[in-house]
RNA sequence: GCGAAAAUAGCUCAGUGGUAGAGCACGACCUUGCCAAGGUCGGGGUCGCGGGUUCGAAUCCCGUUUUUCGCUCCA
């Protein structure tokens, strides 16, 4: 089958079995912003827990935090997300390239100052020693010509900015024939500012207001209280922050199912280190966190580092964990040595200290950091991509086999547990089912199901991924058994009610996962 | 954002200018009972939305929204 297939079918899959539906579907829908349905939220739910208990539980010195999404404005001054996707853009309609208008036409203004310089230096050779540059400039019609050419471009390209007159800015693009470098060709968009951030006003009252940004990453609300918790929580580095919450971009394109939403959820670690030490600490983060990975069993061959060549201004080393999607290896997690870069800008920025005293070694330093980044709605796209399953079945009495779909999902993150299913609608079987789900549901997510065929509820289990049915029939009145079947194999087996918990609690449990992490 | 394609019932789709359809799914009842396939009855759609052409538009035209694919960035 045809990856694009695949992907597409894993999409209707998702609604059709309550997974993912759009946003505001009734409405036709809101751009890039998906709802988690029924076994969406479970199945999230899971993976989230799985992340938090491996780096809350399972490290002494990684501990959790939850700040809000509105934070100082300043903030995001402080870590680069203002200035740096502000920028005002253009695209080239022939070559499809999109360029910064304001570095187009800066570029187009020192094209004149070059032709300025190259005439200067043509003066410079011919006139020797006795050579007046301040009078050439002053004098010399081609250079006059140029300079007023220049400084007409540049008053009207500094008014245009303190304006905000995106317009004006096209304009100038136009009025000087600026051609793009790959198709030679002067048909452009118009130019348009994307700012990354989404904005919202903070006050009642429209003179008291105050512009505030929904948060793009969750990071800086960790580094902003980064001494908060050293403090209170008598942290000693190298320690770690975790977090888990919503982020928001205002995605220019913004494509691939949940893959790339305008409203997503991340779950940040970061963690503090000597500075020197930082690479020790990064490699410690990759393999810490490429056997989470594996360690949901979709394939080992699934999962693979990808490093980065272009490194942002921020960071020292960065690698992204990738997983293949239908649509090729993807980015699912970013591990990132961030330097003090933020830090710095925070102590900067706040006039604060955003040091720490390092009685080991009687040194007071802004630490460095390790970022581990990850996108829960990725993950959870990465989890069905890999989990999702056509199995050919073989046909039996003359019928012609069939195709079962199933969620092979690791049974500590499937959204149901355990279905329990009276053979039939009668004979007190309903009823037993529905004791034997008050046993368990305290322990784990049961669902309790009587419509239709026994074969048909198995299958409807199958596609959302519940490891674990058993059926209730007239045997089970009798001697209290009941057969179990499980979702991968389809194999039943007879066992006594009393010992279906030992057969299922621990395997669905987090600790099953967690354990083998260790 | 640019280019291409698509949108009809919960799902998959048929319907190309003349009364809105099928299969599956859904609900009720009967029947059967261990791997989606029995019977009867029923609910559900102003054909994504807004304009235009026409006596008449799901169908033709324009716009718009959403989705998918390619270019680009990222979690």
């Amino acid at each position: 089958m045809a990856q694009e297939d695949v992907f597409k079918k894993l999409v209707a899959h998702c609604k059709e079995y309550g997974f993912v539906f759009q946003s505001s579907e009734i409405y036709d829908g809101l751009g890039a912003v998906y709802d988690y349905g029924q076994n969406g939220v479970e199945l999230k739910n899971n993976i989230k827990k799985y992340w938090w208990d491996s780096m809350v539980l399972l490290h002494e010195n990684v501990v959790g935090l939850d700040s809000a999404i509105f934070m100082h404005p300043t903030i995001w001054k402080a870590s680069g997300h203002v200035d740096a996707f502000n920028d005002p853009l253009i695209d080239n309609k022939e070559s499809k390239k999109r360029y910064r208008a304001d570095v187009l036409i800066e570029e187009l203004m020192a094209k004149f100052e070059a032709k300025i310089s190259k005439e200067v230096e043509k003066a410079k050779k011919r006139f020797g020693d006795s050579f007046d540059e301040a009078q050439f400039r002053e004098t010399n019609p081609r250079v006059q010509a140029n300079q007023a050419k220049r400084d007409e471009i540049h008053n009207r390209f500094v008014k245009a900015l303190n304006d905000n007159d995106l317009q004006e800015l096209k304009q100038i693009i136009v009025d000087y024939e600026v051609v793009c470098p790959i198709s030679g060709s002067k048909n452009w968009t118009d130019v348009r500012q994307f700012n990354l951030m989404f904005a919202t006003e903070m006050g009642s009252t429209a003179e008291g207001a105050s512009k505030i940004y929904l948060r793009p990453e969750t990071a800086q609300g960790i580094f902003v209280n980064f001494l908060n918790v050293q403090k209170t929580g008598r942290m000693k580095i190298p320690f770690g922050i975790a977090q888990i919450g919503k982020a928001f971009r205002n995605e220019i394109v913004a494509r691939q199912f949940i893959f790339r939403m305008r409203e997503f959820e991340q779950m940040e670690m970061q963690f503090f280190v000597r500075p020197g030490e930082e690479m020790k600490w990064f490699e410690y983060w990759k393999a810490i966190r490429m056997k989470w990975h594996q360690t949901l069993d979709m394939g080992k061959e699934k999962y693979r580092f990808h490093d980065h060549d272009k490194l942002a201004h921020y960071a020292n080393a960065a690698t992204d964990v990738e997983f293949e999607m239908p649509f090729g290896f993807k980015e699912v997690e970013g591990i990132h040595s961030r330097t003090d870069f933020d830090l710095s800008q925070h102590q900067e920025f706040s006039g604060k200290k955003m040091q720490y005293f390092d009685p080991e070694i009687n040194e007071n330093y802004v630490p460095y950091v390790i970022e581990t980044s990850i996108g829960v709605d990725r993950m959870f796209l990465s989890i069905l991509a890999g989990a999702y399953t056509e199995e050919e079945l073989p046909g039996k009495d003359g019928k012609p086999g069939e195709t079962r779909v199933l969620l092979k999902l690791p049974s500590a993150l499937a959204p149901i547990k355990l279905a329990v299913l009276p053979l039939v609608k009668k004979d007190g079987l309903p009823e037993k089912a529905l004791e034997i789900v008050d046993q368990f549901k305290f322990d784990f997510n049961c669902r309790y199901d009587e419509k239709d065929s026994i074969g048909k509820r198995y299958r409807r289990q199958d596609a959302i991924g519940t490891p674990y049915c058993i059926t209730i029939d007239h045997e089970t009145m009798e001697n209290d058994t009941v057969t179990i079947r499980y979702r991968d194999t389809m194999e039943q087996e007879r066992v006594k009610i009393g010992d279906l918990y030992s057969i299922i609690a621990e395997k669905v449990s987090m600790k099953s996962l967690l354990k083998k992490l260790v």
